[in-house]
DNA sequence: GTCTATACAGCGATAGAC
DNA sequence: GTCTATCGCTGTATAGAC
């Protein structure tokens, strides 16, 4: 692996354990195993390597969200499989938890694939969920914009509740709460 | 208001701006117009000042979502105003956006009162799906602490989608979805 | 109680040698 | 491309005067 990819790939951990505030160039270099000068010659400061990192994160978290989306079942089984998909539940998620980070919330630039990821995934349920009142397996009265949000959220503070317990059990509890709300009606 | 007041008032307010990583003695001091020999005289450091600062912010919380919990109203609309109650939404949760501070979860004393706000919360609203479900406005199905943990995710994550965007919208959008599955059936 | 002085490691970046 | 040296500033804390 190349320096630079080392040099991204411990950032992406860094930020994800501990946010931007609190990683710090030497502690990416320790991580990455490179000096001062491997960094600046590849990136220009903190910034610009932690939008790299930041965009890579992001491109990733899409394309697992996408195998969940568009495989196979039911709207609402596809729906199911989003919420119930793997998860480190306990280290948060990589996207959601920048949110909470000063210095990216005040940067457009490090915002912009934060915002576009969770974007693109409340979209895509969005539409499933629409697709699910087409075929009569949800009912007509939802709102598909409105379910996909509450999804998402539910997801975003389920890592909430966990971390606050020190436990993925109230993740797990708020997901299946949800999914007993949304579930067709038995026939 | 006493120095030890505006010690601890200044690290709330920053606590919730920048978190307590992002938080820096020396910022806390400027804007509580104090000097060091105050600080360290009133407390033994950054972390004994902050676990200050938690605990009152936790119990405001705390009295706040009381105040809506034990309102009048049936069980739904209880729920409804818990969801509903006015928030500075941009500005995040002050007690749940700890969660993602690595400093916060990494000390038991520091995160103690996190999880004992998010859990008295959830708990009082589990009493009260209960209490729905026992007057018939609730399907019998639903479990109490599911729905809860699902509610207070929906809001913790609304914030998450809130500062990712820019916007309040998606937090609303969430409240709304989870409340149109959560509507008694009109009879 | 509050102040100033001091300490020393860490932050984020630059310079220039190799 | 990578290294070491250096920089000015901040973070967190202690010491001791008033």
């Amino acid at each position: 692996m190349s320096t630079s990819e080392r040099l991204i790939e411990s950032t992406r951990e860094l930020l994800w354990e501990r946010g931007y505030v609190g990683t710090s160039p030497k502690a990416i270099l320790e991580r990455a195993d490179a000096g001062q000068g491997s960094m600046y010659h590849h990136f220009r400061g903190k910034p610009d390597l932690a939008l790299a990192a930041i965009r890579r994160t992001a491109e990733e978290m899409r394309a697992t969200a996408a195998g969940v989306l568009d495989g196979p079942g039911t709207p609402y089984e596809r729906v199911e499989a989003y919420l119930r998909r793997e998860r480190d539940v306990l280290r948060g998620c990589p996207i959601g938890r920048l949110t909470m980070d000063p210095d990216v919330i005040g940067s457009d630039d490090l915002r912009a694939p934060v915002e576009e990821t969770l974007d693109w995934i409340r979209g895509r349920l969005a539409a499933i969920v629409e697709e699910g009142k087409e075929q009569g397996q949800f009912v007509p009265s939802l709102d598909g914009e409105e379910i996909a949000a509450a999804v998402v959220a539910t997801v975003q503070g389920g890592y909430v509740l966990a971390r606050a317990s020190g436990s993925p059990a109230s993740f797990d509890a708020g997901v299946r709460g949800l999914l007993s709300l949304l579930a067709p009606r038995p026939a």
